[in-house]
DNA sequence: CAACAGATTCTCT
DNA sequence: GAGAATCTGTTGT
């Protein structure tokens, strides 16, 4: 299990994105792989760099590979991987892993999975420890538009990893 | 300072 | 398919 260097996240977040798939993190003394992630950049209308750095989004344009955790509609936390280059303004949001001992389900939405893994903005900012199993991201994910989202939401910016 | 939209999920119909 | 729960950042007065 070797972890992925700095440079592995240095990258464009469309080209790192599907690259995450298959990787994996600890959280909760759990060791998760990544099954779905969405790249956002910033000069994406969805993204929350779009408009520049605010207190906010900051981490976004910090070093890559360390996590940006922001919270959402009150209730839910997102978990996310900064990319590119520093200042660049890139993540790729984590929307789905799997895990052994994590009960089906629980590691399926950006939401929920933050919630299973307990995942807060106490993460923020901090640096992303990432573990390739040494298995090839997969051949072919399937690309398809975001989710959840009102701009630019059919850009073909999501990736899943084929059923196993 | 008030208004409002939002990278979501759950529950009920 | 629709609505609630719940709060932060941004924008306008």
């Amino acid at each position: 299990m070797r972890q992925l260097p700095p440079s592995f996240f240095a990258r464009d977040a469309t080209v790192v994105a599907p690259e995450l798939l298959g990787k994996a993190f600890e959280a909760a003394g759990l060791l998760v792989r990544i099954t779905e992630v969405e790249a956002y950049t910033q000069d994406d209308p969805a993204s929350h760099s779009f408009r520049g750095r605010t207190a906010r989004n900051s981490p976004m344009f910090g070093p890559p590979g360390h996590w940006y955790v922001y919270f959402v509609y009150g209730m839910h936390h997102c978990l996310n991987v900064v990319t590119g280059a520093e200042g660049d303004g890139q993540a790729v949001l984590i929307r789905a892993v799997q895990g052994e001992g994590l009960p089906p389900g629980r590691g399926t939405g950006p939401g929920r999975l933050t919630r299973t893994l307990g995942i807060d903005t106490a993460w923020n900012g901090r640096p992303a420890v990432l573990h390739d199993l040494g298995e090839a991201p997969p051949a072919s994910p399937i690309v398809t538009p975001r989710i959840g989202i009102t701009k630019a939401a059919e850009w073909p910016r999501r990736w899943v990893s084929p059923p196993t």
